[in-house]
DNA sequence: GTGTTAATGAGAATCATTATCGATTGTAGT
DNA sequence: ACTACAATCGATAATGATTCTCATTAACAC
């Protein structure tokens, strides 16, 4: 008989993939998060850690953010609709689960005709931190 | 005796970059323009056309959009502060110049003790045309 | 016109990301 | 625990966007 599987399964790198990313509050790109495993027990190859962050992101247990540069990043979050505030110094990451732009967004969209309006929002600056050094 | 020359030059390609930029609603990638300029009149090479857009953006004559997939579009716009409305079927764009988030914003960055706040917001969503067609 | 030098263009190089494919390894069923 | 088999892995080739190289061209101050 066939073993009819077709549901994720519980790897030791997705696991890792994960542990590192909820342990860190700030966003990491696929090459980060390669380097950074590749010093730990067992290193997770390149292509694998592409392949889980995608589909976690996909899933929606992780967050993607779009950096300046045009690389992606990943980042644990809580759900639900939020936005992020990023140092530019460090790279720290507030989430910010207070938004106010559906009332703005919504008029905005009616104003020109548009229909089925998402919005995306990102606050950079310097952190408490960062910007004392400065 | 030297030609102390060291400012932008204005050449023809420059110009073709920008007027196929201003007469068009929408943003175009790299890419997209180098198609596009290939069948005018004198071509203009990739490289050159990844140059000139990335100085203009620099200098703030046009404006960088960055779409989800990572690559970056350009588009001639006012100046000033404004966010964009973009049709995620047709790729029109809509400038916006009242913008309603730098209360917010501020707000929020005070609240988490970060200085020097800049904030970057999309709206995307189906145009009056393409909301129609679906 | 002439000289200087920024700008161009064809192609090589780089960087992030995705696809390929044989070797592993979870897991359901025994 | 044992087996079967598809999901997953990992090394690496391939892709796609963007940047760099460098010889050639052309703006523009004089």
């Amino acid at each position: 008989m066939p073993a009819h599987d077709q549901s994720t399964r519980r790897t030791e790198q997705r696991r890792a993939i994960l542990a590192a990313l909820g342990s860190a509050d700030r966003a990491f790109s696929a090459q980060e998060l390669h380097e950074r495993l590749r010093a730990t027990e067992h290193g997770v190859g390149l292509a694998t850690v592409y392949r889980n962050l995608g589909r976690m992101a996909e899933e929606g247990a992780i967050d993607a953010i779009l950096r300046p540069s045009g690389e992606t990043a990943y980042r644990a979050c809580g759900h639900g609709h939020h936005h992020h505030l990023i140092c530019r110094e460090c790279g720290r990451v507030v989430e910010l689960h207070d938004c106010g732009l559906s009332d703005w967004s919504r008029r905005i969209a009616a104003e020109h005709g548009f229909s089925e309006v998402e919005h995306q929002a990102e606050l950079t600056g310097l952190c408490a931190d960062c910007g004392a050094a400065a």
